[in-house]
Order: structure tokens, then C-alpha cells, then sequence
DNA sequence: TACAATTGATACTTTTAAAGTATTAATCGG
DNA sequence: CCGATTAATACTTTAAAAGTATCAATTGTA
């Protein structure tokens, strides 16, 4: 049995006229009554009572057209649903992220890429850097929004992201009141940062501009969250420097400074790339990678 | 696209190996190659990535793939339910049948009936004989159990119940102390008789043996429903003539009594047919019809 | 009542496309 | 680097679908 065979059918079915029905189908009318004999045959019953003068449906004629309608409305469906999968329209996407990526860039490309795929699942998993990477690598997450440097040859990736330090300080702090803070007016502070091992990418800068300034800081805390620091900072613990975007969260006790670009050197430290396993081909991934591309703020 | 590209995609999908696809489709390599082309340039969209050593589906052809599946498992049922239809083992019948028949074939008939085709449904109406007759030429009906005689060229029929008719009696009758009655003892009697119209079949038969006793029976009452008959005469309204089935449905204050058979005239005069639209060739109609001549009671 | 029109089936021919054969090109493991 | 593996390509053969001509049965009308 050939799809053929059900387009006849229900052409017939729907004519119940063999001459009108082939003429609809574009063929001659004796290789219409073979097709139907045909599948007849196959099926083991008559699927119309014909006289010589007159074509009717069988009840299992009847039955089977209700069943072959419906054959064909859901392979018009399967091959729609197919394009649009093709098209990254349809799917399911995993993005991992760290929580900093919460304030400035995720928030943008999540808004943009459910209007533009309304019917793509989005599953989001907020994780450290390093989970990110052993959550790519097996495949749990399609997407990770990392602050680099990470090498990883499966990997692909692109920075999206960068933006300036910013000093975070206990609002009575006696430098709360200037505009901007030198760093090196920060040589005695106690600091609050992120562990080394878990973004470096963020770490190794703060700590080289305060080389640069004069001093290395002294780092009393460590916290994973950057929201927890905050906190910190805002009961007196000490002062902390921070990617810009974090302002966006503001909290009562803790006021944020632009460090003093004399040297320019704290300019758009704090990056932030999307990574990708080299190997995934899939349409969805591609359509948010294109889209993380085209919002890059640099 | 034929259900062979499916077919054809669904094997490649399963070994994801156009060779070993091919040897289970029992065709060459090169073909099959073709065929999945032909399908993607039809579709649209890649089905599979190949490389020159494997073979993987794409996200738009697993998708492709469950849709496919559920298409040809969606096939297999119609034409299950085809077959099932075409046989009568599925399927709707609308049986009209007159009140009298509920005491006799009509329940014989339909548990039968559903006994050996469960999933036919079955629509059952009470009808006078002249309603069933329209009923059946309009359709509504497909089988009419009818008491003969009835002439339509549209219709066919045969006798599928006889039975003699008995006399019943108030238990307080005089009558009512014998076994058998002799018809002409019922000549001053008062009878409580059917609507000629209505059952002319029987009717007439219970006129023509009391004039063939001798008298032609008074009738002070006609009733539409034989229950209203037994009723009035367990009410000392008068006597009545009934088909023996009627025993089936005991009722306190009333005896019947066989018809004393001197003549042999009054035996199984009481005939029920079945009746069928001739041009009805259904397979739920006709296998009904089979079964009520199976249980044919002459 | 007979005859023309209608309509599905049959017999046979042509055309299309599916399947087969031989071979190539690329990849991977040893 | 070589041989095995595997999908693709080029070309031939075969099967089956479509076309043509005609028949046979039915219907309705002259």
C-alpha cells in the first residue's frame, strides 16, 4: 500500500465518481479503478458497492476514510512540525548560567528568544563555572554563560559581554560621599570576593588592578553568591569590587563607585562569552547562539 | 511522497545504517540512498546528518521519526477497523420491534446479538407495526420486528416466530377452573382485542377462528399495549385472545388458557417476521438478519 | 421498445520511476 | 600508509503506474 492508493481513495470517496474523481487527480480514469482495485485487495474488503451506473461507500469504506483523513492530517502536521524543529521553532534548550549573568545579559537574550521561538522549551540552570563545563561536556546543558578564560577544545565560544568594575561600599564608609574611588585609596580595606577557583575570570583582574594601584588586597571572605557579598558589604564586613551590571540589584547599606580610570585599566574587565559543544549541530542551539551574537554589548 | 519514503526513513532511523536498512528492506544500498534524498528534498528538511562513516538523525527527523510512527500505527488501525466493519463486528443497528416481541424473540435475538458482536452498537425502538414500516423505508430503522402481513416491494421479510394463541381469562372467570377452553364458550363473552389497524396479522387470525367456532366475538375495548389488555381483563373487563408468549409475563388475576385444538386452527397463528430494507446490504444488518433466521422458531 | 448517453471495467501499450550493478570517494583503525 | 567500511554517484534493468482504445451494463428518453 502506497499514500497513492489513500489519495485515490479518498478522492473517490469524496466523488463517488470514478471519470470526476480521476479527472481531479490528473490521470486517466482505468488506472484510477486499478489503484482502487488494488487496494482493495490489499485490504481484504470492498471499500465502495459499485453498479455500473453508480459509486457508494461500504460501512468499512466509510470507516476507513474517517481513518485515512486523519492519516493525512497528521502527516501534514509531522512534516510541519518537522521544518519547524529544522528551523530551531521547536525544541528544547538547556542554558546554564552564573548567577551575575542574572543582572545584565540573560535577562535580554531569554525576553528576545522567547518572542522570537514562542514554542521552544527553555530549561534554566543557574551553576557555578565549573559545573557549567561538566554539564556541557555530558550534555545537560546546551549553552553556558561562563566568564572566560576557559579552555576546552569541544568547546566553542564567543564573548557577549563586558563591563567596568565597580567599588562596592558600606554606605557610612568614609569614602561613601566621593563620585569616584581611587583604588589605591582602598590599600587598608578588608575585601569580600568571589572564590579564585570559581571564576577566575573575574578574580585574577580585580586582584591585577590592585597590583597596578599599588597594594594586593586583603581578602578576609570569600562568597559563591554575589548577592551574599552584597550583603556583607552593607553590614560593615568590608568593601568589594563588582561587574557594574550588579547595580541593577540595588540594596538598602551599599552604595557603588566607579573606580577612577586613570589608567583606564578597569575598563570592561569583567566579561562574560557564551560557550557551545563544538559537536552540536541542533537547529535550537544555533538560533540562540545567533541571537546571544547579535545583542553582543562590548 | 509515498508511505515507502516512510517506510524506508523509519528503518534508516532504527539501524541508522543505510546498508544494513537496505538488507532488511530486502533492497540495494544505492536505492535506499535515493529514496531518503528524494524524501528530504521533499520535505525540506535533513532527516539525517551523514558523514562519510555514520549516520545520525537530525532533531527535525526525531521528531519526523515519532510523528511517523504514530502514522503508520495510526494505518494499521484503520484498516483493523475496516476489516472489523466489513465483517459486522463493528458498527451500529437500529432495531424497531413491536411490543409483543419483547416476550418472546426479541430478547433471544439480542443477546445473541451482542454475545458474538460486542463492539456493535445497538439502537432498539418500540413501534407500532405502521411506524416501523416508515421508520425502516426513512432509515432510522434497519430491521423492524413486524407481525405479517405487510406488502412493500422495498422490503423483505420472513417468519422468524409462530406460536399459538391462548385465551386469558379473569382467575374469578367460570372458565378459568378448566385446562383448555373451547372457543365457542367464549361466544357471550366481552373481548378486549388489539386495534385492528395496528396488527391486522393478528387481528384477523383471532376473528377467523371464533367465526370459524361458530360466532364473531363482541369487542368492547381495544388497547394498543397487550399489558393494558392482560390488565383489564385481571379487571373483569372482559376476555381476550393473546399469543402464548404473553405467559412470560405473569400477572396476579389473570389465567390463561391453551384454545382446545379440535380443529388444529388455532395453533401457531400468531406469526412475528422480521423485515429489512432490500436495498440495506450492510454487514451489521446482514448479521443480524443470519442470526434471527438461525433462531427461527416455526 | 429501442437507442443514445453514461460509466466502470478490461486488454493492451507507453512511460515513469524504483531497484539493481558497478564504481567512487571519504573516513577510520591498525 | 593501507585496507576495510560506508554512503554517494553513474548508469542499466525492471516493475508498475499511467495512458489509449474498447467493452459491457445500465439508465432514461424518444
Amino acid at each position: 500500500m502506497e499514500l497513492r492508493h489513500l489519495r485515490y481513495f479518498r478522492m473517490v470517496a469524496t466523488e463517488l465518481h470514478f471519470g470526476r474523481a480521476a479527472e481531479k487527480l490528473h490521470i486517466a480514469q482505468p488506472p484510477l479503478s486499478k489503484q482502487i482495485q488494488d487496494l482493495e485487495a490489499e485490504l481484504g474488503f470492498e471499500l465502495f458497492t459499485r453498479t455500473k451506473r453508480s459509486v457508494a461507500l461500504t460501512p468499512a469504506g466509510q470507516v476507513f476514510l474517517v481513518e485515512v483523513t486523519q492519516i493525512f492530517q497528521k502527516l501534514d502536521r509531522a512534516i510541519d512540525l518537522g521544518r519547524k524543529t529544522s528551523r530551531g521553532e521547536l525544541g528544547k534548550i538547556s542554558i546554564g548560567f552564573v548567577g551575575s549573568a542574572t543582572y545584565n545579559i540573560l535577562p535580554v537574550i531569554l525576553q528576545q528568544f522567547r518572542d522570537r521561538y514562542p514554542y521552544v522549551q527553555i530549561e534554566l540552570h543557574e551553576l557555578t563555572t565549573d559545573r557549567q563545563l561538566i554539564w556541557l561536556r555530558e550534555g545537560r546543558i546546551d549553552i553556558g554563560l561562563i566568564r572566560p578564560p576557559v579552555i576546552d577544545v569541544y568547546l566553542g565560544s564567543q564573548v557577549i559581554f563586558q563591563e567596568s568594575l565597580v567599588v562596592a561600599l558600606p554606605t557610612n564608609h568614609h569614602l561613601a560621599v566621593l563620585t569616584t574611588i581611587e583604588l589605591s585609596s582602598l590599600a587598608a580595606e578588608r575585601f569580600i570576593l568571589f572564590p579564585r577557583q570559581l571564576a577566575p575570570g573575574l578574580y585574577d583582574p580585580i586582584i591585577a588592578i590592585c597590583q597596578a594601584a599599588g597594594f594586593s588586597p586583603q581578602v578576609v571572605q570569600e562568597c559563591i553568591q554575589m548577592q551574599t557579598i552584597v550583603s556583607l558589604v552593607s553590614a560593615n564586613m568590608g568593601v568589594s569590587i563588582l561587574p557594574a551590571s550588579i547595580q541593577e540589584a540595588q540594596r538598602q547599606g551599599v552604595v557603588y563607585k566607579p573606580i577612577r580610570s586613570g589608567s583606564g585599566a578597569a575598563d570592561k574587565l569583567a566579561t562574560m562569552s557564551i560557550f557551545w559543544r563544538l559537536s552540536d549541530d541542533s537547529p535550537t542551539m544555533n538560533r540562540l547562539l545567533e541571537l546571544a551574537l547579535e545583542n553582543r554589548e562590548l
